[in-house]
DNA sequence: CAAGTAATTGTTTTT
DNA sequence: CAATTACTTG
């Protein structure tokens, strides 16, 4: 690392970015300007200039940003070292360690992060208890539910208005679910149970604090809040009580880029923040050192934004036009794409430098398949959850109850994996066992079981009792394990192949030191240490990336493949009954545009299966997105590859007919007369 | 009250 | 083609 300084390569906008002072800084920046670089080279400045590291807290969207952040100011800075000790995280992480760090102030012996699945189990749980489960007056789901709660809170609105905007046909039911809603908060309260919500309400709860906050602001002198454009009012909030004055605030957005509207984030803020603090300061950053011009050119055209920042290409390599490939239909769609993956492969492209982007993360179906028969690697970000499949639940719920023996939700998980013991039964035996240290609470709860149930459940308390006195962290897992392995085998017919996945968590976990934090970690951020399980075998080789567009930003490749472009799935159907979904959808199409460098092909099929997985959908007619305006057709070069003539050249396993010829099948008359 | 079988029904996006 | 959900039977 020899004489690379911070202020290397920034151009103006930039380094009056990174050398700005410590009032409150909002820096507006385009796709591909150099937003992490400029957050990078600021952090790396500010510990040049002697800052000590722990006093700088960086908040970012996904901890894979925080890690690439503080690994590329540590390459700018003459102590490497110091920049690891920097704050660093998604706000639901750093809200983790500090509310863990402070559970005794806020009046909690454990603290036990509860993934989504766990509170929709808990509210399906409450609401027996409360006599809401009759077939006879159809009451919202408890994933519904748990939408209403979490949008009040992250929006500060009061469940019953959520309702009344978002959840009209639940508003029916607005006293019962706010009373339901009210005994979910007091329940979690009492087992030492906190959901993602909760880890934000509770630091906030915190800062409110006298003492406790005034701790808390003094121990940070920096705040950058990079992505701001998604931050939620729970989130000002937080920002807000880490900096009332503003001082020591840099926030960095795009509000073109504003995608999360769906969890409560609304763009207003990042403009807001010039109106909170009036001696803001803005800076603008236009230039766009990623892509070539002509895919500019088409993004420009597609943007939509109030901060009006144009992009202009830093690059002047020129760059050939993005194409619009028209394809028959998504099996078409899949082969056009992976010929066009192969053929830039073979000129040169590592697979790597290649993405494919969709809107939802079954829109890749066919697309796996293709590339599957043809031997392209791929890796896919976004939607899979390896960590919500139900077995590992099954593990890490038993973790958790080894660590907090009041968590009636993991106790019910458990206890519903045993044979003959239902619903009803595992909730009254988790309030038994969750709800007191007796020592007796054990052979109480194995007398109160069906018989049938009794050696299984007395072989699970055995060993949870065992894990519940280990020391070590390895003997914790082994006896957790032990406790699940035989349950995979009672509740699932496929529980070998169940049973390995089981098997790789227990091995991982064992070289944890800290079981407790490993798994609110993996809780909060479960995307992070699945792709490092799943990545890590293949990490030499070269892959290709499908990605939901969600998960894709932030991050560039040299070719982008936007596939399925169609009304329906960009803009998806399910956001077009409000303008502002549809704004969010046009937002999402911008955000995919932005990422290619040099290439960018967009898909659209001219027929799209009705149901993603299954083969005896009907394929329906599917019109290009309404976002591919006349303007924006004037920018790009339409590629039609649903023209029979041009198909047939370039393809590796010969073609299959978009639409087969019918075939007769012979009358069985003959048989049955 | 649970287990097993049959029918149905769907499917954004994520910390 | 899952993965719930509804219904029947033990």
């Amino acid at each position: 690392m020899v004489d690379i300084g911070w202020s290397e390569g920034l151009d103006e906008a930039q380094r009056i970015a990174v050398e700005h002072d410590a009032g409150p800084l909002v820096v507006a920046a385009g796709a591909g300007t150099g937003k992490t670089r400029t957050l990078t080279a600021r952090v790396a400045r500010l510990l040049e200039s002697g800052v000590p590291p722990e006093r700088i807290l960086l908040l970012t969207f996904t901890r894979r940003a925080a890690a690439a952040m503080t690994t590329r100011a540590a390459a700018l800075c003459a102590d490497p070292q110091a920049a690891q000790r920097i704050w660093g995280g998604t706000f639901h992480a750093v809200a983790h360690r500090i509310v863990a760090e402070h559970a005794q102030h806020v009046g909690l012996r454990d603290v036990t992060v509860l993934d989504p699945g766990d509170v929709v189990d808990l509210l399906d749980l409450l609401r027996e208890e409360h006599g809401l489960v009759g077939t006879e007056r159809r009451f919202p789901t408890s994933q519904a539910i748990a939408d209403i709660c979490s949008r009040a809170i992250n929006t500060a609105t009061p469940a019953r208005e959520v309702m009344a905007e978002q959840f009209p046909w639940c508003l029916d039911h607005a006293a019962a679910i706010n009373g339901l809603l009210r005994d979910f908060a007091a329940r979690k309260r009492e087992r030492g149970l906190l959901d993602f919500d909760d880890l934000l309400r509770y630091w906030l709860a915190l800062l409110a604090d006298e003492q406790v906050g005034a701790r808390l602001r003094r121990r940070w002198d920096w705040v950058l809040v990079d992505e701001y454009q998604d931050v939620n009012q729970i989130q000002v909030d937080i920002v807000d009580g880490l900096c009332p004055d503003g001082a020591g605030l840099t926030v960095v957005g795009d509000d073109a880029q504003a995608v999360y509207g769906f969890r409560g984030a609304n763009a207003e803020h990042l403009l807001e923040v010039r109106g909170r603090f009036p001696d803001a300061t803005l800076v603008r950053l236009e230039r766009n050192f990623r892509s070539t011009q002509p895919v500019l050119d088409l993004a420009n055209v597609v943007r939509p934004s109030e901060l009006r920042l144009e992009l202009a290409a830093d690059r002047s390599d020129g760059g050939s036009r993005p194409a619009v490939v028209r394809c028959a239909n998504a099996d078409d769609e899949a082969r056009q794409v992976a010929d066009a993956i192969l053929a830039a492969h073979q000129d040169g492209m590592e697979l790597r430098e290649q993405a494919v982007l969709m809107r939802t993360g079954t829109h890749s179906h066919q697309l796996e398949i293709e590339l599957k028969v043809r031997d392209i690697p791929f890796v896919k970000f976004g939607g899979i959850g390896y960590l919500e499949t139900a077995h590992v639940r099954d593990l890490i719920a038993a973790f958790r109850i080894a660590l907090n023996p009041a968590d009636e939700v993991s106790w019910y998980r458990l206890l519903t994996r045993h044979r003959s013991i239902g619903k009803a039964h595992a909730r009254s035996l988790a309030g038994l066992l969750a709800g007191s240290d007796d020592e007796g609470r054990f052979a109480e709860a194995v007398a109160a079981a069906p018989p049938k149930a009794r050696s299984g459940l007395s072989a699970t308390l055995a060993a949870v009792r065992r894990a519940q006195s280990a020391d070590a962290v390895a003997g914790v897992v082994e006896a957790c394990h032990g406790a699940v392995r035989p349950l995979l085998r009672v509740h699932y017919a496929d529980w070998s192949r169940r049973a390995v996945d089981v098997e790789r968590l227990a091995e991982s976990a064992a070289q944890q030191t800290d079981l407790g934090a490993f798994i609110a970690e993996t809780t909060i951020d479960p995307a992070g240490v699945s792709a490092d399980w799943a990545k890590k075998p293949y990490l030499d080789d070269d892959y290709v990336i499908l990605s939901t567009i969600h998960s894709a930003k932030g991050l560039e490749w040299d070719s982008v493949h936007l596939i399925r472009a169609c009304d329906g799935a960009v803009p998806s159907d399910m956001a077009l009954t409000s303008d502002a979904g549809l704004a969010e959808e046009h937002r999402l199409f911008y955000v995919a545009l932005t990422r290619a460098r040099d290439s960018l092909r967009i898909y659209t099929p001219d027929r799209l299966p009705t149901h993603p997985t299954s083969f005896r959908a009907r394929h329906v007619i599917a019109k290009p997105s309404r976002f591919l305006t006349p303007a924006a057709m004037d920018r790009v070069d339409v590629i039609d590859a649903s023209a029979p003539a041009e198909q047939s050249a370039n393809r590796v396993g010969g073609g299959v007919p978009a639409r087969p010829a019918p075939v007769t099948v012979p009358s069985m008359d003959d048989l049955f007369s």
